[in-house]
RNA sequence: CGGAGGAGGCGGGCGUUCGCUUCCGGCCCCGGCCGGGAGAGGAAAGUCCGGACUCCAGGCGGACAGCACGCCGGGUAACGCCCGGCCGCGGUAACGCGAGGGAAAGUGCCGCAGAGAGCAGACCGCCCCCGUGUCAGCACGGGGGUAAGGGUGAAAGGGUGCGGUAAGAGCGCACCGCUUUCCCGGUAACGGGGAAGGCAUGGUAAACCCCGUGCGGAGCAAGGCCAAAUAGGGAAGCCAAGGGUCGUCCGCCCCCGCAACCCGCUUCGGUGGGGGAGGCUUCCGGGUCGGCCGCUGGAGCCGUGGGGUGACUCACGGCCAAGAUGAAUGAACGCCGCUCCCGAGGGAGCACAGAAUCCGGCUUAUAGCCUCCUUCGAUCG
RNA sequence: CGGGACGUAGCGCAGCCUGGUAGCGCACCUGAAUGGGGUUCAGGGGGUCCGGAGUUCAAAUCUCCGCGUCCCGA
C-alpha cells in the first residue's frame, strides 16, 4: 500500500502539469482543502479535461467482447481492468456481475469507478478503451486505496500497451 | 411510572469543490458552450392479484372445459383489496385471528387400536329366569333383557341432573343443545322470544363434487414511424381444391392461398422431406443494424368546505412533482445529530434498500426516532 | 416483462399425484474372512423432509406466504 502511494506521486511529478497535479492531490489528502480560493477560479478552465459524458462510454456488447478477447488485462483486490489503444479521448465501460451485491452495491461501485476514471485519465497518455470491472467490496473499500489501486493498474495497462 | 394493544408519521441535516441526465432561454451551427430550473422509495423489491393502455397472419354469438373467488352489507374503474357489521376461536382487557356457501344430490376415505367406524355394535360387565352343586353368599351350564359403568380411539348415534326400573334406556320430567314452525328486531348475515317434536342428521368438500359469481389471449422487448450497407423480388385483387385463431367444439361471415399444416436438422439466419402444387389483371414496395415516438398531466397532489360511524365521495380553489435506455439522479471532504467501545480525549458505525409503460392493492425486508389513543397493574392525592 | 423445475442422511436420488411405515446406492461404524490391505459376507448408526402459517384426528405428501438454486421465451 505505502510502496504504490510513492509510486504514484512520482508518475503526478512526470507530468509537468502543475495545475493538474494540484487538483489530484485534492480528493487524496484531507489536508488539501486548504487550498487557495484564488486559484480555484483559474482551475475551472483547466478541468475541462475531467468531463465525463455518455460519448466517451463503450455502449456496445460487441466492443466489450472486442476488448476482453484483444485486449491487455490488469487485475487488483477490487478491481480487473481490460484496454486496448483507442482513439480521440479514449473510453470507459464499467460493470459489476451480480456476484458483487444487490443492485445498490452495483450502481456505486459503477459510480466510484466512473467518478475515479474521471479524475485520472489525464495519466493515460494516449487515447485507450478501457473496461473495468468490480470485484466483491468495492463499494465499501476506502477511497484513497480504491484510487492507488486504479492508478497502479492504469500503469501497468500503459506499460502493457507500450511494448506492444 | 411500568406492561400490553391500536392508529399514523419520519427514516439523517447543513456547507464547500468537482461531475452526470434532462427541461427552458440565449449563442456558435447539428453537438457543443453559457445562464436558470428539476432529478429514487415506503417499500422503487417479490411479481401475488386487479385495472388503464396497445396489439391479435379475423370478428361476432353460443356451449363446454379450465381457473379463480365464496358469512352479510357497503366502498371502488376493478379486485382475491379496503370499511362497517355478524358468527366462531384466543386474550383479564384494549384488541387480534379466521379460504367463514352446501355433508337430509351422489361417490370416495376414516390407517393402527378396538366388540363395534357408518344398514352401528356387545369384549369386560350389570340384571332376570331355569338347571346342577351349596345352609346361604356364591360358582358352573343354558336361555333372555340391557347399554348406565370400565376399556379402545381424533371420533362410539344428544349432554347434565332427578325420577323410574329386575338392571337399564328420552322410558318420563327440568335445564342446555338440535329439528320443525310461528312472532318480534334488523336492508341482510343474524339475534331475541314462544310453541311443538323425544332426537332422526358423525367427520372430511385446502378429496371428487354441487350451487352461485367472474374471466378471450398476450404483453411497452406491447405497438407505431423513419430508415444505411448487403442481398434481391415481391405486393394487391378475383375464382377452385386446400388451409386459418386464443384449451376444445359448433354456426355464420371473413381472411390466406404456393403458402398454411406435419416430421427432422440447425450456428436460430435458415434448411431437407412430406403435403399441396391452376390461371388472369394491376402496381412498386418489403425488411435487418440503427434512430425516433410510445414516455409521463394522472382513477394525480395539496388546501378549504359539505355528506358518511367508516372505507370513500362531491364541490370550489391552487399546483406540476424523475423520465434513464450497457441505463442519469453522484463522488470526495468538513461540521452537527444518533448508537456502541476504552472512556481526560479519541476510535468505529449510521436500517432495508435504487425508478424502467403507468396506476389501485397484497406480501416480504427495515437500525433508530416521534405523535396520539385505548386497556391492565402499581403508587400518590 | 412473462413462464417453469428443484430443495428429503455426508453425496446422488426414490417416496408426494391417491395424507397414516421416511426408503435405495455410495460413504461411515462394528464383526467375520487375510500375516496385513483391497474385494466379499453379516450387522448397525445417522433425517429441523428448505423456513413459517393453515386444513385434517393425522402433513415429506394438500393449501397459502416466504427463502435459496437452476433453466427457458420475448
Amino acid at each position: 500500500m505505502n510502496h504504490e502511494k510513492n509510486v504514484s506521486t512520482k508518475y503526478q511529478t512526470t507530468q509537468e502539469e502543475t495545475r493538474v497535479s494540484r487538483e489530484n492531490e485534492n480528493p487524496q489528502r484531507p489536508e488539501g482543502a486548504q487550498r487557495p480560493q484564488a486559484e480555484g477560479e483559474n482551475a475551472s478552465h483547466s478541468l475541462m479535461g475531467m468531463r465525463f459524458r455518455r460519448s466517451a462510454r463503450v455502449l456496445k456488447r460487441r466492443d466489450y467482447q472486442r476488448i476482453y478477447n484483444t485486449g491487455v488485462r490488469a487485475a487488483g483486490r477490487w478491481l480487473v481492468v481490460f484496454a486496448v489503444r483507442g482513439e480521440g479521448a479514449g473510453k470507459l465501460g464499467v460493470t459489476a456481475s451480480r456476484k458483487v451485491g444487490g443492485s445498490v452495491v452495483r450502481s456505486r461501485c459503477k459510480r466510484r469507478i466512473r467518478e475515479m476514471y474521471r479524475l485520472h485519465r489525464r495519466e493515460l497518455e494516449f487515447p485507450v478503451e478501457l473496461v473495468v470491472n468490480a470485484r466483491k467490496g468495492c463499494d465499501n473499500a476506502p477511497w484513497n486505496d480504491l484510487v492507488a489501486e486504479f492508478e497502479a493498474c492504469l500503469r501497468r495497462i500503459r506499460s502493457q500497451l507500450e511494448r506492444r
